[in-house]
Order: C-alpha cells, then structure tokens, then sequence
DNA sequence: ATTAGAATGAGAAGCTTTCGCATTTCGGCT
DNA sequence: AGCCGAAATGCGAAAGCTTCTCATTCTAAT
C-alpha cells in the first residue's frame, strides 16, 4: 500500500498525495510534470490545486519518494524514484524519452569530481537526439 | 576584431551586441546570465535593455558564437563558444564552476545513442558536488 | 467526538524570458 | 557627407512556470 511510502516521509496520509502518487504509479507515462499530473487529476474528476500538486511533488522529492529532472525547455518533470539510477536520453522531434544506465561514465563521473577536488553529491547527464521513429 | 564574429553571423554590428560580446570576452566570470550581462553593461553606464540582452544573447547563440547551459537552479547562463567542447562540474555550496572534457565519456555517450537507436545532436551532463574550498 | 496542527485550494505574486510596437540606428547608395 | 529602407533597440506589457498567502478543511491522536 502506498500510504506506507507517504508515512514513512513523515507526511500525512492525505487524499491528495495518494492521488499523485498512485498517478506516479499507474500512469503510462514515467515523467510527468507537475502540469501533467494536476490535469489528468482534474480528468479523472478529483479536485485539486495546482499550488498542491507542486507542493506534494517537491514534498516527496525531498522524502525521495520521486526524482525531479529538468529536460530542456523549461518546465520540471518528475519521476517515482524505484529501481536502479539511471539517466535519460531524449528525442528532440517527438519528444520520447529512454532511459539507461553506464557504469562506466558513472565511474568516470566520480574520477572526474576528484580529480577537480569536489565530494560529488549529485550529477545530470541528458543525451538528446532523433529517435529511429523520427528518423525515417 | 569582434565586429567580424557579429557581422559573419549575418547581424548588424550594433553597439549593444558589441557591448555583450565584449562583456562575454572580457568579464572575469566565464559564466553569465542574461542578468548578469545586463547588469554589468548598467554598471559600466551603458544604455541597454534586458530585453535586447536576452535577444541578442539568443542570436549569439544560434550563430555558434556562444553556448547556452542551464544549470541547476533555473536562469540560462552563457558562455563563449571558443575552445575546445567540454562539461561542467560545479558546486553546490559556493557556485564555483570549473570545467573538464573527457574522450570516455563522450565516446560512451555515441555508443549509447546509436544502440539505443537515436541519432545523437547534442548532450548535457553537469555533475554536482562541494569543491575543495568548501570541504574545510 | 474533540481538537490542535497540518494540509489544501484559490488567487495573488515572483521570476525569468519573450512579445509588440514606436523610435532609433545601421549601412548601402547617391 | 547625406538619405532611406530595413533591421535593431528599449520600454512596458505579457506569458509561462512555480511559489506564496491565508482562510478553510482535513488528519490523527487524544
């Protein structure tokens, strides 16, 4: 049960925040942006605010519950932050992302951060391209 | 002589374009906002608007005269586009940014485009950390 | 059930960036 | 040198995303 994750944040169980999880969860779409998810609550006929879906968004990124990215072009998209870490890769055209994970940059991320002298705590890495779908 | 770079951009040599590109070239940080460009050329008595900075700063941009990054936080910063391609490494406590190239992790990047069926046009990896002068 | 404190919703407000338009400037041509 | 059309500028307004304010509602512990 999700109220688990919402708890254990130490957040109250509250109906807007098992909404925008579950729409984390259930959605088809991975990476959503605070946009997406207030508008698909509004679809399915919940009421909620804007000003809340943001709020509960940055609330869960904090707990770690969900992962914030900024893909080029302005707006925050988030993501449930399960399973291994990885990055993105973008197409351009349509809009489609992919994800995927390098030990190897990952490895030379962290040669890199001390070899500059820096305790690395974070890193974004976006590949953006034309997907074989945009191709033809 | 920079009226060169302006003018085989296909743009008038303006004194406003001229005062940005001059702010770029010369300024002690390699990194600026719009804000900060703008800012500055107040500061220096110049007659500009921010409106012109971000315009003219975008025109840069599409010439290849300059590059535009988006670092975490919000507000594009940019950065003359001389020299050879590198990625930034910044951080998060002073704002200091340094930057590095590294033939791997390029490499990796093209590798994982192609396989992952894109064609790769362009990518960002910033990576996050306290450097050495904010440890202590 | 009651109640204190947290959470919400709606609109206002903040920030960065862009737009619209009247005025000015650039630069090719006399 | 001076003119003229096109391009560029500056200003304020406006757009887009996100946060804030605050009165009202809901949660959960008693």
């Amino acid at each position: 049960m999700e109220s688990k994750d919402i708890r254990s944040a130490g957040l109250k169980v509250t109906l807007p925040r098992l909404k925008i999880l579950d729409m984390l969860e259930n959605s088809g779409n991975k990476h959503l942006s605070a946009e997406n998810v207030y508008k698909a609550l509004l679809d399915e006929g919940e009421e909620v605010g804007l000003a809340t879906v943001y709020r509960v968004l940055t609330q869960f990124e904090s707990a770690g519950l969900v992962k914030r990215h900024h893909f080029e072009g302005g707006n925050s998209v988030f993501e449930l932050n399960q399973g291994e870490h990885h990055d993105h890769i973008l197409c351009v055209k349509c809009g489609r992302v992919d994800e995927f994970q390098d030990e190897v940059i990952e490895q030379r991320q962290l040669d890199i951060a001390k070899q500059k002298g820096y305790k690395m705590t974070d890193h974004s890495l976006y590949i953006y391209g034309v997907c074989s779908g945009c191709t033809k």
